[in-house]
DNA sequence: TAGCTTGTTGGCGGAGCGTCAACAGCAAGA
DNA sequence: TCTTGCTGTTGACGCTCCGCCAACAAGCTA
């Protein structure tokens, strides 16, 4: 008689459903904080039962987890794209990138990389650090800088705290609107070149002492 | 008999014992994300039941915001010290200050500061920012800065901005251990002189626009 | 010692989250 | 078309955490 009689739920591929879900997240999650964000809230977004986020995700943390790995999976630098030019010039074309990309994804990039996340979960902070160490590494080589293996691990530490300068003045930028487009450039174009130029070769004089105890192993391994 | 069988529980002045209760929290919010500490562990710590927090600082948020609020209450520069010679030199003595006052605070500050918060709940926010804020106007102060009124608040937010920087960097130093104290001094250091030295005065040049819309204001108010 | 002020306790009710057994969409076989 | 089975999905149960509040008791005062 009655055609079927319309299900009340549809049936979906493990993957499109985790895609809708995520994107329901990410949503919500951009626009508030991590806490006034109930799984409820999501299920509902996404017309699901709130026992489905844990199904597919586990708990709500790494569903969160989730949100944060695909904000910062930009798209890459262009590499192939022909870096010569002075430094100036080719830092500027860097920021210039970067800027146009957190342009594009607006609020939750700010909410994600800010203090609008999780708090200080070790393992949101991982994601986010390794995150930033690619970004720190794609700068580097975006620069075109050829840096020896020794003191790498400095260098990175140093492009990644670069990054929270470039974290805090987007922030100002796009929340804040207390800074133009035009002066966050002119910031953090100055200060990439002022690290890269004077601040990189004066690390590379110090003999990159390997930083705290561990010096003298005579004594055995385990202290 | 029994000399006056000593009570179960001491009363003290609300002061007091408020006090206790933020010591308590503070050490906690130190070691443990805002989220796994709860209200129970903080009474606990403090020999106290659970519903005294909430009878002197409302809500967990508030006793948390009580924590930060004390947290970047820090001695302020000592503007009287003669603030003389170069760029360079007053830069330096700032840096080594910050260093040194954050170096006592340790964890808890870089809990506080950094992603180790609430999350992105305005309220903290804007006591952060507030308190960047001031810090900014310190710095801005201690560098013996006169600015014009008109850009000032251009110049505070790129302070606020290096403000970023300055927590990245100590998080790399207290933390992850992956910069030295003096890498962290050096680096610090350079991006100040040049954002004071280069960025400033580039950015006295431009009109100041007052960003965004809110040009032509002819057309009303409301847009 | 009796009385009063008020610092403090402890339990109630609600909200959020993780788990899990049962249900139902839907495709394949008879 | 009916049946069968796989598995995506649901909904309720139990736990923990938090804000609230009436009752309790520490300790000063007369």
């Amino acid at each position: 008689m009655s055609p079927a009689l319309s299900p009340r739920w549809k049936r979906l591929e493990p993957d499109e459903r985790r895609e809708q879900i995520l994107e329901c997240a990410a949503r919500l999650f951009g626009e508030r904080p991590y806490a006034e964000v109930s799984t409820t809230d999501i299920a509902k977004e996404a017309g699901v039962a709130r026992g489905l986020l844990n199904h597919y995700f586990g708990q709500k943390r790494d569903l969160y987890l989730k949100v944060v790995k695909r904000m910062l999976l930009m798209p890459g630098l262009e590499t192939s794209v022909t870096m010569t030019g002075t430094l100036r010039e080719r830092v500027e074309k860097s920021v210039e990138w970067y800027l146009d990309t957190v342009a594009t994804h607006g609020k939750t990039y700010v909410a994600v990389t800010g203090m609008g996340g999780i708090g200080a979960d070790p393992e949101v902070e991982r994601i986010i650090s390794e995150a930033d160490d690619v970004a720190a590494v794609r700068t580097l080589e975006f620069l075109g800088l050829k840096i020896e293996v020794g003191s790498d691990a400095r260098h990175r530490a140093m492009i990644r705290s670069y990054g929270g300068l470039v974290k805090a003045t987007i922030r100002e930028w796009i929340r804040g609107e207390t800074l133009s487009r035009e002066d966050a450039h002119l910031l953090l174009s100055e200060a990439l070149i002022v690290i890269v130029r004077d601040v990189f070769p004066q690390l590379a004089q110090q003999p990159a002492p390997a930083r705290g105890e561990a010096r003298t192993p005579k004594t055995g391994p385990k202290r």
